[in-house]
DNA sequence: TGAAAATATTTTGCATGCAAAGTAATTTAG
DNA sequence: CTAAATTACTTTGCATGCAAAATATTTTCA
């Protein structure tokens, strides 16, 4: 009776899959003038909120992929964006910390997250109030099925 | 007032980011014995449901990159899951068609999606079916605000 | 009919995402 | 106190995702 749910249009994966990537797709044009990735995007946001972070505070927040991040925070500190320094009490931790060009580029970045919000014209703020909800349910889900210690 | 709203949490596209990633992460185990990878078993579902078709049919099911799509059809090809042939009457288009192992895999996949479904242990079905309307209205404000032709 | 426009797919160059291996520095144990 | 485990990052190899250019075919139109 579990037969027929293999249908892509019952998949709640793939709906994760397609919007994820038409949010990639939908910012680039919005972050060019930032000069800057969606996932370089993501890790300035977490940086706005909290700055001087280890880069393990970063994947934390992030939820980047660690290897990725090497290289957005090569990029980011090419673009000027972030400085890298070692932590003085332990020389294995860098932290991460913003440059005035990023801190004034936040401005930017608020732009582009209101522009991106004039998008949902269908969707009103309190769907997306529920949207939030249920993702987070299903994602702690998800989380916990991955490391099965219950 | 919309100033302190690049705030991670705060943002629908981030959820979306983390979750489409989850989900990567959480199918490759399960994907593993049928030696496929996420967007290679949503091609096959795709042709599961509807065989037989163009490369652009399918691109426009799965939402797949075209570019993406090219190489994991000849990987799908080098593992003996499907086959391509040049339509007949259209040398430009390709027709895709499942293979008797792709056939049989199918039950292997079937017990896939529902094992991935036995890991959503707090999230109803009837939260899920509320998750999967409110995704696809968000999905068409995302799509039609690309082409912005309204 | 023949050149230009359109269509279907592939290729290319760059940016991640994922898993696993590799490094350097710190902590833990015997 | 030192060798083994641990921790924080980086590197590597492979698989996409994205945009744009390149190919091969068809269709359209003057």
């Amino acid at each position: 009776m579990k037969e027929k749910s293999i249908r892509l249009d019952h998949q709640l994966c793939h709906r994760f899959y397609v919007v994820s990537n038409a949010f990639t797709r939908a910012y680039r044009p919005l972050l060019a003038r930032l000069d800057i990735t969606y996932p370089q995007y993501v890790v300035l946001m977490a940086l706005w909120e909290q700055d001087g972070i280890s880069i393990a505070q970063l994947l934390e927040r992030t939820k980047v992929d660690g290897g990725a991040m090497s290289l957005i925070l090569k990029k980011l500190e090419a673009k000027n964006y972030v400085a890298l320094e070692a932590a003085p009490e332990d020389k294995r931790v860098k932290l991460i910390r913003l440059t005035s060009t990023a801190q004034k580029a936040r401005l930017d970045a608020m732009e582009v997250a209101s522009s991106m919000r004039c998008n949902f014209k269908t969707l009103t703020a309190e769907e997306a109030g529920q949207l939030m909800f249920l993702i987070d349910k299903l994602s702690s889900d998800l989380s916990s099925s991955l490391c099965d210690t219950d």
